[in-house]
DNA sequence: CGATTCTTTGAAAACAGTCAATCTGTGTGG
DNA sequence: CCACACAGATTGACTGTTTTCAAAGAATCG
């Protein structure tokens, strides 16, 4: 299973095999099968977590019962609640499996050990945030200024293994639209 | 307007009064008037801002001419199109000063030796990507679960000070409702 | 197959957007 | 100092979109 992470870095950058040794020696693995739960609201995070297989989701239960997914991520992406991660709080969200998923997680302290030992490896990964910055931007950019449909279009053109593996009502729910809002957009009325 | 700048820092960390040196023999210094542009749509952003004082603003213009605000900022923040910084590429947005303002612009280049060479100072701005990481993500989670009023509350909860001096209308597009529609929520009708 | 889960559809109600007109406060020039 | 212009905010009437609730139809899985 760490092959898929040592693939993943290798891909990015310039590394030794002693370097991915290092890392590896840093690193736990977890298998969750679907709907297993990763963390839930009022946990503290603790790991930053790779993905090697399967796939993830982020999400928060409203008041009204209502799930709203932040985001979902699949091989080679990381996830983590970042803020309960980094300043120690409750966490306000879920993280589960969609679909049976491998993971490798490096415990907050470790992370920061290896980025330290393996300098290169900690570029990669503050290059990854920025990277995870601009891309939540452009998220509020769009979220702000497109219509349902727009954003719908926009989802299905930038993950389109997401809209084939992920139910129609969860892509709803990361819209922040109803799910029958959606079955209507993709369905239209014939105009006459 | 450097002592801005200094003592920002020297309240998120230690530094010396030499290492303070160094990082303003890196620095340009810029005074904006109301109205005018920091970075136009189509530019290449070449700068990381801190505002030394003032409020500034980065949004984009549609197509229909509608102007979209992804976020303010005022003293003590930084301000940048991270995407066009990072990767070159031409920019999406619109940074103007709302109100007149004193910025501190590091060259991209001058940034990142600044960083290298004070590392105190590297790892605040690695700490500042990690918070502002953190506040978009909050601000995604808020856009797609609450109602136009709540983000309305909340907003002048989180930033009093953004809701006394920006204009409504602004407010509204960093909200993504219309003026009207804020205005309305502001002055319900009496129920009877 | 039978049970559960997911999606679609319908009709009504709530909500937000549009366009146009009015109102308010500010600041400028005569 | 007044009158006017201007920008920003409000209001009204109307339109269009999205939600809600309820029910019926697929699809999936054990």
């Amino acid at each position: 299973m760490f092959e898929v992470f040592k693939a993943y870095v290798r891909r990015q950058t310039t590394i030794s095999d002693e370097e991915l040794a290092i890392l590896e020696s840093h690193a736990k693995f977890k298998k969750l099968r679907k709907k297993q739960y990763l963390l839930q609201e009022g946990d503290v995070c603790r790991y930053h977590c790779f993905i090697a297989s399967g796939l993830m989701r982020t999400y928060s239960v409203d008041g009204k019962g209502n799930e709203h997914i932040i985001r979902f991520a699949t091989k080679d992406w990381w996830i983590s609640d970042r803020e309960s991660l980094l300043f120690g709080v409750l966490s306000k969200f879920n993280i589960d499996a969609i679909e049976e998923s491998e993971l490798i997680l490096f415990d907050k302290d470790e992370m920061k050990e290896a980025m330290e030992t393996v300098p290169v490896f900690g570029q990669l990964v503050t290059d990854i945030l920025n990277k995870s910055f601009v891309i939540n931007q452009n998220r509020i950019h769009e979220v702000i200024s497109s219509t349902a449909e727009e954003k719908y279009q926009n989802f299905v053109k930038r993950y389109p293994d997401f809209a084939l593996r992920v139910p129609q009502a969860m892509i709803a729910s990361y819209l922040g639209i109803t799910p029958e809002t959606l079955s209507r957009l993709r369905n239209p009325k014939p105009k006459k």
